[in-house]
DNA sequence: ACTCGGATTCTCT
DNA sequence: GAGAATCCGAGTA
């Protein structure tokens, strides 16, 4: 059973990441992210959102030695995707379809590229909330809220404008990825999702069999042992 | 300035 | 499983 927290706790779980953890390349980053928890601080509001993630995707950047044409970075700094290039930690939000947002977390020292992209997270705390940002019934399935790069975005209410380059491992963020004891033994690699390039590389990380992973329940996939 | 595609989701069939 | 919604950013000129 998923660990429960206390919505009214003024202390946030756990403990913030440190920086190394994600100076280094997203393929490696990327499983040890599963099982972390996301945790969504609101201006005005007591009790924070959080969640557990548990499907991740990696994207290399272009001095990495495997080239990587379906990420944002292959073709170099732009205007957007210059939080790639910037520290590790930090949230690059991008908007896509013109409707929707997906949040990555930078990796790799500054000066390199490289990211994990947020795909799926179980809710923990705050589901009524997510379920309005969602515009869902607030007793919706849990799955319904957060399975889905955007969907989860949707749920959290990150915003490009509000939450692009934000630190992800400062105490007064917004957005946070804490540390809060539950290790992940073992996960699956699969192709990604959604990609018209490089569809062949195995950089998509997920636990297997749970029910708030996104996309195709049967991809084939090798299976990781973590840590 | 203009074109084109996209790390998606939802609503159908 | 297919098609629509919908617009920003990158590339080309």
């Amino acid at each position: 059973m998923p660990r429960q927290y206390n919505a009214g706790s003024a202390r946030l779980p756990g403990r913030l990441l440190p920086r190394s953890f994600f100076e280094r390349a997203p393929e490696l980053v990327a499983p040890l992210l599963l099982g972390k928890l996301l945790v969504r601080k609101v201006k005005g509001r007591k009790a924070p959102m959080m969640a557990r993630i548990v499907e991740v995707e990696a994207y290399l950047g272009p001095d990495h030695a495997t080239p990587d044409p379906a990420a944002h970075a292959h073709r170099g700094p732009t205007p957007r995707n210059a939080v790639l290039f910037g520290p590790a930690g930090h949230a690059y939000v991008y908007s896509i379809y013109g409707q929707y947002f997906c949040v990555n977390i930078s990796c790799e020292a500054e000066g390199r590229a490289g990211c994990v992209l947020l795909r799926a997270v179980e809710p923990l705390s705050g589901l009524e909330t997510m379920a309005r940002n969602r515009g869902l019934d607030l007793d919706a399935a849990p799955e319904m809220l957060t399975s889905g790069p955007s969907r989860l975005c949707q749920a959290l209410n990150v915003t490009r404008a509000e939450h692009n380059g934000l630190d992800l491992l400062a105490s007064d963020s917004a957005l946070q990825v804490r540390d809060d004891g539950f290790r992940v033994t073992e996960c699956l690699a699969t192709p990604r999702i959604g990609i018209r390039h490089a569809v062949e590389l195995p950089l998509r990380f997920h636990l297997e069999g749970h029910r708030c992973v996104s996309g195709p329940r049967r991809l084939v996939g090798r299976r990781v042992l973590i840590g």
